[in-house]
DNA sequence: GCATTATATCGAATTTTTTAGAAATATAAG
DNA sequence: CTTATATTTCTAAAAAATTCGATATAATGC
């Protein structure tokens, strides 16, 4: 894990609101392909359209977060869905606490 | 605690060394003045010879780490002592765990 | 093949952060 | 009160991050 890497992706309010609103997306965003946005992630247009950012934006924002490990994304015909990291946040805890 | 401003100050090479240099002031430091770094901490002008960097970029890291909650300083006559807070690490984990 | 849609990448303008040097402030010592 | 030292604040230039629109890539369906 790169600490720095992690921070930095942590120090945008905009991609704070993208890990919020990942955490239950059935609640925030809808799909038209019907995955299961619970479990495979939510494509990048819905949290476009829900958060107001620019495309290309989004984009860079969730390929900042998965690159510091916070995110993983799947691809789906032509569709990329991002998730939560499922245990990412615990041990970046655990790092903040035995380490920093 | 703003969580956003606790990121942005961990966010830079610079200030987490610092941070990490302050685990252990007396193995890393020495001090004119007697004062007892462990508990007080360390001036400005030690963490310049140690850290490589200008002054004022350290007075300014101090300062940043400082509003962000993770450092308390103590002025001594013409000394401004730095020291680690004794428990934003623990509950910026916490944070971490349970709200990120 | 071509048109459409979703996403990624590029390029550039804007904003923010970084950083150093200079000036200002504060304290101590003579 | 003057001088020396430690730190902070000011200023400004350089570097990095943000952000958008345009373009490129990839997948789908006709």
């Amino acid at each position: 894990m790169d600490a720095l890497d992690v921070f930095k992706a942590l120090s945008n309010e905009g991609r704070l609101k993208i890990l919020d609103l990942l955490k239950d997306p059935s609640s925030h965003f809808h799909c038209e392909s019907g995955v299961d946005m619970d479990k495979v992630g939510v494509c990048v247009g819905e949290i476009c359209r829900v958060t107001g950012l620019g495309q290309s934006t989004v984009s860079v924002y969730l390929s900042q977060l998965e690159r510091a490990g916070l995110l993983e994304s799947t691809r789906v015909g032509k569709w990329t869905y991002y998730r939560r990291s499922k245990d990412a946040f615990a041990k970046i805890a655990d790092y903040v606490r035995e380490n920093l």
